[in-house]
RNA sequence: CGGAGACAGUGGGUGAUCGCCGCUGGGAAUCUCCCAGGGGAGGAAAGUCCGGGCUCCACAGGGCAGGGUGGUCCAUAACGUGGACCGGGGGCGACCCCAGGGAAAGUGCCACAGAAAACAGACCGCCCCUGAAGGGGUAAGGGUGAAAAGGUGAGGUAAGAGCUCACCAGCUGCGGGGGUGACUCCGCAGGCUUGGCAAACCCCACCCGGAGCAAGGCCAAAUAGGGGAACGUUCGAGGGCGGCCCGUCCGAUGUUCCCGGGUAGGCUGCUUGAGGUGGCGGGCAACCGUCAUCCUAGAUGAAUGAUCACCACCUGCAUGACGCAGGGAACAGAACCCGGCUUACGGCUGUCUCCGCCCU
RNA sequence: UGGGGUGUCGUCAAGCGGUAAGACACGGGUCUUUGGAACCCGCAUUCGCAGGUUCGAAUCCUGCCACCCCAG
């Protein structure tokens, strides 16, 4: 894959910060179940889609797990950057299963997921 | 060769592509980007079980309450940690384990069994008196129990008993030798001997103020409210001065400015330290001194990653050799910083020691 | 990050130095044509785990493990 195409970054900007954010997605967004992942989506009247991660520490105990479900998560997000079109805040909310399937697993996953929802875009 | 004991070290590497967070330099340019260089998890970062530094609060000194520690002497900033030694226990041995002060200061507990479980006492028994019932003496033997009031031998006696004696064990006191000390060795005297449990209450000695970096410090929107100044408005409510009007002052209200507290948010604390490595010196050692040298993560919805290739290195098969297949790790992720303890952990390497067997 | 609490049979639990109550459930039996109810009997050798103290530990001490709760 050419990295000088598609705009791989992501720098601190596109990511979810502050409390307010998160608690404005999880009430107003709408969800996507994928095996282990929820994905949590609102617009946020922006010209770019951020991400943000949540996990319990209920659902992951070690922190080596927590830190490890996270990256990959970043990666799912950042190598994806297209799919996740503009304008919109995203939340993974990883639960117990997420470390169970590979990364490209999910790639997939994300991928049909996405497509089948092409009218949430316009 | 096999088994065992005590320790120490290591905790993957190279390359490619795409990323993340600080730092330094430069450039856009204004609080965010771009380029280059360099740095970026651990031996336990963990559990949070102890101890300190640091910060704020409290505090004359001392005591009480509460909590902790518990052989001795050292080490240390300090410790519940470490070292050496003493005493006790386990092992053929190398070696390992021990909260190891006080029970003749006091209180309490010791189930069941047993006569009796702690100022002793008497079930069977033994002995004496006696016609028997019963009375008296005794603690050697039996039996119970986790534990039964010194052990062996001799004398002694109605039968017996430290009742007497010798030796042994133990206790107390004194003297002497060794050791800083715990303690140990030797001698003498005493009374003959007084159970265990203080991780039961307790006594003794020593130690401990409380909270924690989300500590603490600084900057500081919006909104509401507080203090002050200036100007202005009108129904000027109401009130003070005044006999009353006028006037003047306070004042509800408006605008502007200033001040202090302070929320969101941001900055700081924030990484150079009881620091690492090496040499020399002191000490049995823990450790200490000195010289040289090195700088080694600072995130904050929280960076240190993902994918691919190859190789160290393991496992299995095959073994004359080449090789083939699989895995490529385990435990685990910094959050103010150190010293310990404890727990988790795949594989590999090194040093010293003990026991057994065989060969020379 | 700091603080607090609980682990005893399948479940709820008492016991707090001396052979581990009880209830529900479960298994067997009596009764009944059968089932239910009732009655009788049975049911914890690891009291979360490992050491230690004691003659003796679920209980006391030490170290771990698991789970739950609270503050921000």
């Amino acid at each position: 894959m050419d990295g000088r195409e598609h705009d791989e970054r992501l720098p601190k900007t596109l990511r979810l910060a502050k409390r307010r954010e998160f608690d404005r997605v999880f009430k107003a967004g709408r969800r996507l179940k994928l095996p282990g992942l929820t994905i949590i989506y609102a617009s946020n009247g922006k010209a770019v889609s951020r991400l943000g991660i949540s996990v319990s520490k209920r659902r992951l105990p070690k922190a080596v797990q927590r830190n490890r479900a996270k990256r990959i998560s970043r990666e799912l997000f950042r190598r994806n950057k297209a799919l996740f079109g503009e304008g919109y805040d995203f939340i993974f909310l990883l639960g117990k299963k997420f470390l169970d399937h590979p990364y490209t697993q999910y790639c997939e996953w994300i991928r049909k997921a996405l497509d089948k929802r092409k009218g949430w875009m316009s």
